[in-house]
DNA sequence: TAAAAGAACGAACGGTCGTGCTATTTTACC
DNA sequence: GGTAAAATAGCACGACCGTTCGTTCTTTTA
């Protein structure tokens, strides 16, 4: 079926991706070498290679593909709820359990720490991807604040900035101290942040 | 004179060692390669290999390397200041400091997002430090609740990780949209974070 | 059914990897 | 200043790297 409907390229090529994908989690984008590669799917590295041309265009494919695992696992689902806190809520839901999920990595932020101080097409992606990302936060806080469930002078930047640290806490905690304390930890931040950044209790200073 | 404190082998070994730090600061720790280094210090690659006798070897003296440099630059001088907040403080300043310095890639940072799939020696002791540095932040904290300047109910290990994830954003950040604008979030991020904490504003719920 | 197109294969290329072994040079000491 | 010891260089090894090439097998098209 996902042959008849994709194509034999097109579905090879997916395969090669699922795999590629799960290898960079672990090892990086920097440390997916074809010949494993080769050898995991289960072809010769010839054939794989022709799917991509060059070892480039594979980690492009592999980013891309992170990329979209993300959006649809995160992202769109929240975007069924309405405008406001309760779909930064979900984003933050979504993500920690995109988080759990994808424990030993995440593609897109090993690359972003790969990435960050080289130069490149890669870099590139990533730049786009992360800055994109963090403007749809933006946006969902946005909605938030228009809605007066935030305060009407929170930089939505700001607390976006504050939200996606949680998220860096979360991923290096969980990797490394184990995940349920991670988690707690990250929830407990989102709480007070937006306690924090609630109208109702603004007191005077 | 550095010479003639430390010996010749010693010094030799430094010298590879502030290489290798600088390598692995943009490569990461797995992307240090011998036949590069040895270039870069301008010596053979046999030469340079007997001083570590495992590339493993070399990895974790610029681990330990890392350490040494992140503690006399960002804990040691924090630990001349008075227990409390200020010490909190100084090490939050002192830190993005070195973020500032350090821009491109903090090679603790990098290590534990590399090894934190894996398993091995690196491994253990990229999470040994990690663990430690977070008890320390811990015991900083402890002190600033002791002195009152904190609320008494503050949960440790919960602020250190709120403090640990800005920190985590700021490299983040910083690498990728600009040192600047990341620390603006991550101090603001910082203050509002003791303003939380803070005991004077205990207003009822 | 013959021809054209597509996909995967196996072998090989030039390089670099980490790692040993053996000289040769440099250092330190009597 | 000679001599033992330490430090470095030179060389080679086997493994793997990304990549290219020509071939083979399968599928589609005419």
């Amino acid at each position: 079926m996902t042959t008849a409907t994709l194509g034999k390229r097109a579905a090879t090529r997916e395969l090669i991706l699922d795999h590629a994908y799960d290898m960079a989690r672990r090892d990086g984008l920097e440390g997916l070498s074809i010949g494993a590669l080769a050898q995991d799917v289960g072809m010769s590295k010839s054939g794989l290679f022709a799917h991509f041309g060059s070892r480039e265009e594979l980690q492009l494919a592999v980013l891309e593909t992170g990329q979209l695992r993300f959006l649809q696992r995160v992202k769109w689902p929240a975007l069924k709820l309405p405008r406001g806190l309760s779909r930064v809520r979900a984003i933050v839901t979504n993500w920690v359990a995109w988080a759990n999920e994808y424990q030993s990595g995440c593609v897109l932020l090993t690359a972003a720490s790969e990435y960050d101080g080289r130069q490149g097409a890669l870099r590139d992606v990533v730049i786009k991807q992360q800055a994109g990302w963090r403007q749809e936060m933006c946006r969902a806080i946005g909605h938030a604040v228009e809605n007066g469930e935030l305060r009407d002078d929170t930089d939505a930047s700001q607390l976006a900035f504050e939200i996606y640290a949680l998220m860096l806490g979360l991923h290096h905690d969980a990797a490394l101290f184990g995940f349920d304390e991670a988690r707690r930890h990250t929830l407990a931040g989102f709480e007070r942040l937006v306690t924090s950044y609630s109208p109702q209790r603004r007191a005077a200073p």
